[in-house]
DNA sequence: CGCCACTTCTGCGAAATCCGCAAACTACGG
DNA sequence: CCGTAGTTTGCGGATTTCGCAGAAGTGGCG
């Protein structure tokens, strides 16, 4: 009935089990659902189904669940400097206590476009994203500094993006 | 005809002149599109025209314009533990000479997720998505910090992921 | 082994969406 | 005032999405 079929292997979804940590063990098939997914968001389920063997009511079930349990999501990722961002920066910070209270705070700014917690010099490292220079200097002194725990920051102001894909899963 | 109409305003999607780096210049419909997608990617075209005022063919027109242009792109974005890569890392990178080669070289690696260029105590930053520890350090000590023209590195490895937004625009 | 509960997959008809196109509209320059 | 170029609109026809009921596969248990 269809083209391709999966060599014999564990047809669960989620590969009968989950992982440790709560979150979902995914096997091949939504892998290569996420990677048509990562190609074009909108390509239409039935298309789908035939390159991964797989019906279109399939398809579409397995991609609602993957929405649903957060493992992926399917949204416009845009160019920032087309958008009006024209300036960029990393900041690493270093923070005395606590890092849950100042990841909160920055959570909270629109402006700060991702936080990781990180091992290494610094506690946190922090991608802002502004339009100006003025902008991210607001941001970064009188917003960020000034925050109750951080001890000191260093900032990487973004001269040129030379990479930037959203292909995980792909290899 | 329509519920809502955008108040008098140029008409033209890239607001009649292109900003000097050529980048396209985007008009408010645009950037209105743009916040719906980013909200669904799979939105329905029709009712993302109600949303701006716009009729169907005319957003359907204007997404494949901006997709062609480059300005944006619709993708499954993957939470990358659950999709099996439980080691991540920044780098900051510091080089000799011209960056351009470096930079070059990262950009091959597919578990080289993206890489800016930066003004600081770093030249390059440079984000690393790996399967495990085994994996991070085969990559940083065998494959980066061989490339002639490294300098030194540093590493952050991830501890945590706090926040992380593709909501650029939306604001 | 047989039965049951549970999940996933399939096949379908109805509704909604996508797509291409020709005509209408707008801004601009000659 | 007219022609050109770029957008928008309206409209069928093809395609896709959606919801659902039944079939099929899995694991537990007596």
């Amino acid at each position: 009935m269809h083209s391709v079929r999966v060599a014999s292997r564990s047809t669960d979804p989620r590969d009968s089990r989950e992982s440790k940590n709560g979150t979902p063990h995914l096997d091949a098939v939504s892998l290569a659902i996420i990677e048509q997914l990562q190609e074009d968001g909108r390509r239409p389920y039935a298309a789908i189904g035939k390159a991964v063997g797989l019906s279109e009511a399939a398809v579409r079930q397995r991609v609602q669940k993957l929405l649903d349990q957060g493992v992926m999501q399917i949204v416009a990722v845009t160019d920032p400097l087309t958008v009006g961002f024209r300036r960029q920066a990393m900041l690493g910070v270093n923070v005395e206590g606590d890092l849950d209270p100042v990841a909160d705070a920055l959570s909270a700014m629109q402006e700060v476009e991702y936080i990781v917690i990180t091992a290494g010099s610094f506690d946190l490292m922090v991608e802002i994203v502004c339009e100006d220079d003025d902008h991210l200097l607001e941001v970064i002194n009188k917003r960020i500094r000034t925050l109750p725990g951080v001890r000191s920051t260093e900032s990487f102001v973004y001269l040129k993006l030379r990479k930037q894909t959203y292909m995980w899963g792909t290899r």
